[in-house]
DNA sequence: CTGTTAGCGCCTTCAA
DNA sequence: TTGAAGGCGCTAACAG
């Protein structure tokens, strides 16, 4: 083992107590000039570097987020969504800063269990949850601590109480139904990911909020889900075709769904846009390279990475935050997966 | 803020020693059962939990990892492959106790200044690097402090000195490439990712190796490259349709490549398998459900993780490994994108 | 089997 | 402008 140089190494090399150190490193505005040159020097030449643990002791406080991703057991982790998310928040962290650990359960017990390590351990100085679910324990336990933590996402319960990043999916989901409606097309049907995921919910309210603005009939039997990622949207293309009455355009909650309905779509003889249209969202770096390139909403994953590290970290120093609910906009990129009017 | 209740106030509640809590903690085998039952009580009752950060100070310890990703400027970072082995790598910290503290620096220096925080910070007990790249000064830094850490993929450098987790990927190379030519194909291509990346040079060289031995000329204009994910390849797909002859399959480096193949074959007229069969690496999720489905390379990435998680592990711990070089098996998923001989 | 004592490396009053 | 002293919460000898 290497000798460990610490402040009493730099206070004896110098000259100077080691309290005068600490405030060199604080950049104390109360230290002379002559000093600080003197220190900074002597830091150099030990090559010393505070040991943040030691710090992190005393000022309690680690200048670290956890960052708890969905239960790592289902395909949902492959959704570039949650690189894209993370690279946002490391964007802002990293200025601040701060830093990200990452959770890693497998299952919502174990989850459950690092959070609580993390944040009784004060491990962490605040929580930025990846998703919402409903009945979450982590949410309670979170809330019952009174612990800083934002929500990527919609809470389902304690809207008004909980920080949390959001699109307005209703108003997203409206506009590309309406997008749809403008060129033409009057039977539309709505493919979701899982039903009980907010995301889903707001999306297909916009959907329908289109439906009947236009006076266009909203029938249940055009409203399907599908397992997040699981065999691709296939069974629900295979329900939709066995209509009597043949959408002639989708609306699909999720770019990673639409590939895999377009598959399907094709080994049904069916071509996207020429036989029914597509428009979904998210616009991950997929949509634009597929064939046919995907109309999507663009939900800006990036920022909504930042503005949650952005509120975390205010929250984490007690800054007041303004609202609860921060919305990042969205828009439309059009390309060629919807058939247009003439 | 509510009161903190630390090891002495177990104590104190107890009528015993702070060490004897201590002690129970670490469920020491020489305090009386009696005593254990006591404490816990306390703790129970008082809703104690151990502080990490003290104690890793005192045992000069983190139990946490530093993972660095990729500089996350570019859109690698939507490669689900690191998705995967986070969560191999989580599963394993996971029943270890261990922590993944993530990078999240966007540039080389934003990432170097990172690892060095936390390595001279103290504030982890080992790097795992999630790529390998020429000249990198985190890897001098690294093993000029002589510290733990692993790297998944091939270092270019130091081959026998640095612990890494891999597949034989030049192996790879050469198996899918024999399938192919096992099926009649005799003009075989190559399209890789960036071509300073040594998983790119490693699966090329395979595949030369296979058409050798098959005694098919390698053509230079037969190799191409591309950025890992900019245009999807599409540049590359141009190139090859220039050719004069042109070829009857292609071996693509990576999955998410292939898919930017597919499409701008498909603008060109040109149908997967019937008119070129295409073979590649990796088997993310996508490679199921785009059409064709393709025919890949299963590297189990996931497994990548689980043995560099338990390598760096091992490390910190003092243990010897066996061997620098950890070879993760591979097998070839049969699907569609391949023209079969009859 | 248990208590006492000394730190881990740092920051922060308080006093000079 | 600086130093001395105490403590953050925990563990690990060393005693007993």
């Amino acid at each position: 083992m290497i000798k460990i140089v610490t402040i009493k190494d730099i206070a004896k090399a110098t000259g100077c107590s080691p309290s005068t150190v600490s405030r060199v490193i604080a950049n104390n505005s109360r230290i002379s000039e002559k000093t600080k040159q003197k220190v900074r020097k002597a830091m150099q030449d030990l090559g010393y570097h505070p040991n943040l643990t030691a710090r992190n002791l005393v000022v309690q406080s680690t200048k670290t987020i956890g960052v708890i991703m969905p239960s790592s057991a289902d395909k949902s982790l492959q959704n570039p969504f949650f690189a894209e998310v993370l690279r946002g928040i490391g964007s802002y962290f990293h200025q601040e800063q701060f830093s990200i650990l990452l959770s890693t359960g497998q299952t919502e017990q174990e989850k459950f269990k690092e959070v609580e390590r993390m944040v009784l351990g004060k491990y962490v100085d605040g929580i930025i949850l990846l998703y919402s679910r409903l009945n979450d324990p982590i949410i309670d336990f979170l809330k019952e601590k009174d612990f800083p933590f934002v929500i990527v996402g919609k809470p389902l319960e304690y809207k008004n109480e909980i920080v949390h990043v959001d699109n307005d999916n209703i108003k997203a989901g409206k506009d590309i139904t309406a997008y749809l409606i403008e060129n033409g097309h009057r039977r539309i049907s709505f493919i979701g990911g899982a039903a009980d995921l907010v995301v889903t919910i707001d999306r297909q309210k916009g959907y329908e909020m289109a439906l009947k603005e236009a006076a266009i009939p909203v029938l249940k039997e055009y409203a399907l889900h599908t397992e997040f990622l699981k065999s691709g949207g296939r069974e629900a293309v295979e329900q939709i075709l066995k209509l009597e009455v043949k959408p002639d355009a989708i609306v699909v909650s999720d770019d990673l769904i639409s590939v895999g309905v377009i598959s399907m779509l094709e080994e049904y003889g069916l071509k996207v846009p020429e036989d029914i249209s597509l428009a979904s969202f998210n616009n991950i770096y997929f949509s634009e390279i597929i064939k046919p390139a995907l109309t999507t909403v663009d939900i800006q994953i990036y920022q909504l990475g930042v503005e949650s590290a952005k509120a975390i970290i205010k929250m984490c120093m007690n800054q007041k935050l303004t609202r609860k609910r921060i919305i990042i906009p969205h828009d439309i990129v059009y390309r060629e997966s919807v058939r247009l009017k003439k």
